[in-house]
Parts: C-alpha cells; structure tokens; sequence
RNA sequence: GGUCCUGUGGCCGAGUGGCUAGGCAGAGCUCUGCAAAAGCUUCCACAGCGGUUCGAAUCCGCUCGGGACCUCCA
C-alpha cells in the first residue's frame, strides 16, 4: 500500500508521488508575524508537521519550507492602503522590525511547545523583495499585469481567457469560475486603478506615511499579498514542486492567485499536490478577528482567557487536533479539551509503562494466539491508516484499542506470555515510532533533576510503614496531600507503588 | 445573492452499503483497609421525510438546521 493525499485540485484522494524519487518539496504557508499565534495556527502546523514526518518515515528526504510573512498587507482592499505591520507598530510606538522580531519568537516558541519539527528553510517576505520584484517584472514582461499609479495588478480576466484554454482556468483550485465572480463580488471603493474587480495587487504604491517600503521599477511601495509564495517556493522548490499545503481559507483568493503568478512565470502548475487543513471551530464558528473568539497560544497554554476554563497542555492540544481528520472541522471545547487531556495521559501512562516491559518475562509461544492476532492486526492497520490520507484520528482509535492489553499485562490481569516475545517487541517498536517519532508526542513530565523522585519515594515508604502498622490516618494523609499537590500515588497491584505528576 | 461543505449517542469525534471505531463522562462488577489506578461488563446514535437496494449512518431527492468561502484570515 502506497500513501494517499487528498489534492484539492482533483477533489480526490490521489496516490502520492515525488517527482523526484526520494525527495519531497513541501511548502506551507506561515504565519503573518504581525501578532501573537492562535489557537487556529495550531491546525495546520501540526498537521503538516505530522505529514513531514511521515513522509520522512517513509524515506524521503523532505525540504520543508515555510515562510514568515513579515511585510503587511492590506488591511482590506479599496480602503486606504494601510499595511498591518506598520499600522499597528505606529500603535504601539515599536519598529515594524521590532514587531516582526517579536511575534516570531513567540511563534516559534509555540511551535517548539507543540513540538514541531521545524522547517528546512523559513524564507521572510522582507528578504525576498527583490525575488518579488523580478517575478513582477516577468509578469508586466508576458503581458499579464498592468501599471496603474505606482502600483501593479494582475490581470485576471486576460488570464483566465488565455489559460482556460489549456485547460487552466482562474478558479480550477477553488472550483469558481470568473464569470460568476464578476457578479457575485462585492462593490467596493477606490477601484477604479483596476480594470478589473478581480484583479488582484503584485505591488502597491505606499503613501508618504507608510513605514514599510521599497524602492521598485514602479515606485516606492511593497509586495501585494500572494506574491511572497509564488517567489520563495520557486526558488527554494523549484518551477514545479511536490505539496501545496495550508488552511482552506487560504484556497481563495491567495492560492488561486499564487497559481496565476507561478503558472505566467514558469509555464507551468506551481505545486502537484495542494493539501489543505479545515478550521478549528469555538461553539461552531470558525475563529477569527471580526468573531471576537480568538484565543492565543499564550493564553491557551496559560489558561488566561475567559472562554477556558483551565490551561491546557501543548500536548493535549495536539493530540485533541490529531483525534479527528485534519479535512474536519474542529469544534473547540472545555469539555472536549479535558477529555484529550485524560485520554492522552491514559495513553501515555501505558506507553510508557510498556517500555518497562522485559520480553524476558513473556514465553515464546502466545498464550492468547486470538489476542496476538489480533494486535499485530492493529499494529499494521497504523501504516494503512496513514496511508490513507493521513487518518491519525483512525491511528488513535486503534492506540487505544492496545492500552487495555499493555495495562493487563502490566497489572497481571491478563496471563503471563499472553503475546509472544515477538509482539511485544513489535508493539513496542511501533508505539514508539507512532507516538513520538511520526505524531510528534513527547512527555509531559516535568524535568526535576531526580530531587522529586527522592521526595516522593520517602513519602512513599514512610506511608508504607504506616500503612504496615495499621495507622491509615498517616497513609491516607500522605496520599490524600501528594495528590492535592499533583502527585497521584497508584497502589500497584505487585504491592509497589508508582506515581504520576500532573 | 453565488459557490461549496456539513448535521453521528451527555460532550468530542472515526466511519470504504451488510461485520453497529475510539476518547471523555455515566452505571455495575473485580482488585483494594478505604480510595485512586487498572481490568471486565454495560446504557445512550446516525436531523426529518421520501426513494434506490435483499440490505443505508453510508447512495439519490426534498425539508429543516449549522458552517465555510466570495474581504485580512490557519
């Protein structure tokens, strides 16, 4: 069985093929560093983390490129040009640069809480001016932009008749077609540089007070929106490259205009694969600025924001992400976060204690031959459903499906050898490769230098001493405190006991 | 208004026409000094109405509800 990608292109799930063997491009629209991450960035970050990963699993060697956009864009068309960056730097009396500094450490700081891998370039749109520029020029040079004010558009409608007949129509990514879109599209203001309601900025003319500008062929000014794409993932991917990926709110305009731009400029359809993530929703509405129901990376991790009722871990919010499909809506919760936030400890706990497993302990032979069965089955299905189209929530499902037998195993309630030598080093091989190597988990155990553990393991003994006399006052004292602590002691069923930290 | 997606049990969510994922919560049992943990068992579904089919959560139609994009957006 081969891997399989839904492209957005076909509306169908395609077999995945590199174009080169053994190597993958893959780019991945970033964020716009003009303020702190959300909660949604979550989403397509982790997906796509997890299909590097797997990619790389698979043996490919994969370029990852994801950019930092870094140069504003307009806030909204037709209004006074007002660039994000440098708007809100006025604002808050900073450096756009200053800004732009900040929220990228925030944001990478978020992404290395989540454990994302990260990628093998991160190209900003400031250092990639001149790229832009010279793919204007290219594009004035074939006839498909126009000059108007200091300012360049795409020329859409010219596009869209000429490329249509090669079967390239503007709109074949979105599955709109232009006529439509010329009725259908809102009146605005301050149009009249376009020809065209559809045509869409290359380059905008910056008034005098604009602080983010280049000098350009046309003028002083700065990069439209979509045009930051086109030109770094042709330079660091190449005219044609592997996978397109990003949120589908991104499907239009901005990727339907990155092909436009790309196609004009190489002859050619920008990305094979286009692979887009579904939005992560709060009480069934998809969040966003004008919903006033954003909730930021700090304030989720920190629980200081009043629709959470507590703080929740990056690893919970990764695994809550990856229980459903990533083309799903997502619908955030407090009640559907503290269910991931149990069910990930759940699994974690026998993850972990499966690694405590001596394969020394078990016989050869299974004494369950139905049950060895039937976890091999399920060790395998793990490749099957990431083959196809990236099921981790079908992953999970099965993950969880083992927990019951490692913790048998573990407790005795299943029978010693229950599984062969064979399967459990199988399982132990494959959890790990699932958990952490593919999805990315890690723990969230707390580093404490061991001083802890001495601690606790002295509570522990003199509770066992106390339990041994009889005084469960002292026993259920020193449990009941450890566990308002976070320390959660778990008589085993050996007579030992171990603990868990929150 | 146009284009498209969607409606699964208390909550979140997988689901390729037949074998009713999974997580959390609830109930019972085993274990336990008591509890927790763990194990076992169990309750609660496919928005509604038609149609296709031997058989539909899954396909088709209609109705109702929710959402996305068309504007910056992950």
């Amino acid at each position: 069985m081969s891997l399989k990608l839904y492209n957005t292109l076909s509306r169908s799930k395609e077999e995945f093929k590199s174009i080169t063997p053994g190597l993958v491009g893959m780019y991945v629209c970033g964020p716009t560093v003009s303020g702190e991450s959300h909660l949604g960035h979550a989403r397509p970050y982790i997906t796509f983390d997890v299909l590097l990963r797997y990619l790389t699993h698979l043996g490919y060697k994969v370029r990852y490129v994801r950019n930092i956009t870094d140069a504003g864009h307009f806030e909204e068309e037709g209004r006074e040009a007002e660039d994000k960056i440098s708007k809100k730097a006025i604002l808050e009396k900073l450096e756009p640069m200053e800004l732009v500094h900040k929220y990228t450490g925030l944001f990478h700081w978020a992404m290395k809480e989540f454990n994302n891998l990260s990628p093998s370039i991160e190209p900003t749109a400031t250092g990639h001016i001149v790229e832009q520029i010279t793919m204007i020029e290219q594009i004035i040079k074939d006839g498909y932009a126009y000059v108007a004010n200091g300012s360049v558009y795409f020329d859409v409608e010219k596009y869209n008749t000429d490329y249509s007949k090669k079967g390239l129509p503007y709109g074949m990514l979105s599955g709109r077609n232009i006529e439509e879109q010329l009725e259908t599209t809102r009146e605005l203001d301050n149009q009249e540089e376009k020809r065209n309601k559809n045509d869409f900025a290359l380059w905008k003319n910056a008034a005098p007070e604009h602080i983010m500008r280049w000098k350009s062929p046309w003028g002083v000014g700065f990069p439209g929106w979509h045009i930051e794409c086109s030109a770094m993932a042709t330079k660091y991917l190449g005219e044609v490259f592997d996978i397109h990926g990003g949120g589908m709110d991104l499907q239009f305009p901005h990727h339907e205009c990155e092909i436009a731009q790309s196609t004009v400029c190489n002859h050619k359809t920008p990305a094979r694969y286009w692979v887009h993530n579904n939005m992560i929703t709060i009480n069934g509405r998809k969040m966003g600025k004008s919903y006033n129901n954003v909730i930021k990376l700090t304030e989720l991790f920190s629980g200081n924001h009043p629709i959470l009722e507590q703080a929740y871990h990056p690893m919970t919010v990764r695994f809550f992400i990856l229980q459903s499909h990533y083309r799903s809506t997502l619908d955030f919760g407090n009640e559907a976060l503290q269910a991931a936030e149990k069910g990930l400890k759940r699994l974690w706990e026998a993850y972990e204690n499966l690694y405590k497993f001596s394969t020394a302990d078990s016989l050869q032979a299974p004494v369950d031959a139905e049950l060895d069965a039937k976890v091999v089955k399920l060790l395998a299905e793990f490749d099957e459903f990431m083959d196809d189209d990236i099921n981790t929530a079908k992953v999970l499902a099965s993950m969880f499906e083992l927990v019951p037998v490692i913790n048998g195993i573990k407790n005795k309630q299943l029978e010693n050898g229950t599984l062969s030598n064979t399967t459990i080093e199988l399982l132990k091989t494959k959890m790990k490769l699932f958990l952490e190597d593919i999805f990315g988990f890690t723990s969230m155990q707390q580093n404490t230098n061991g001083k802890l553990e001495g601690i606790v393991e002295l509570l522990i003994n003199i509770r066992k001493d106390a339990k041994a006399k009889k005084d469960f006052v002292t026993s259920d004292k020193i449990r009941n405190e450890l566990a308002a602590l976070g320390v959660q002691l778990k008589d085993e069923k050996d007579g030992t006991v171990s603990y868990v930290v929150e």
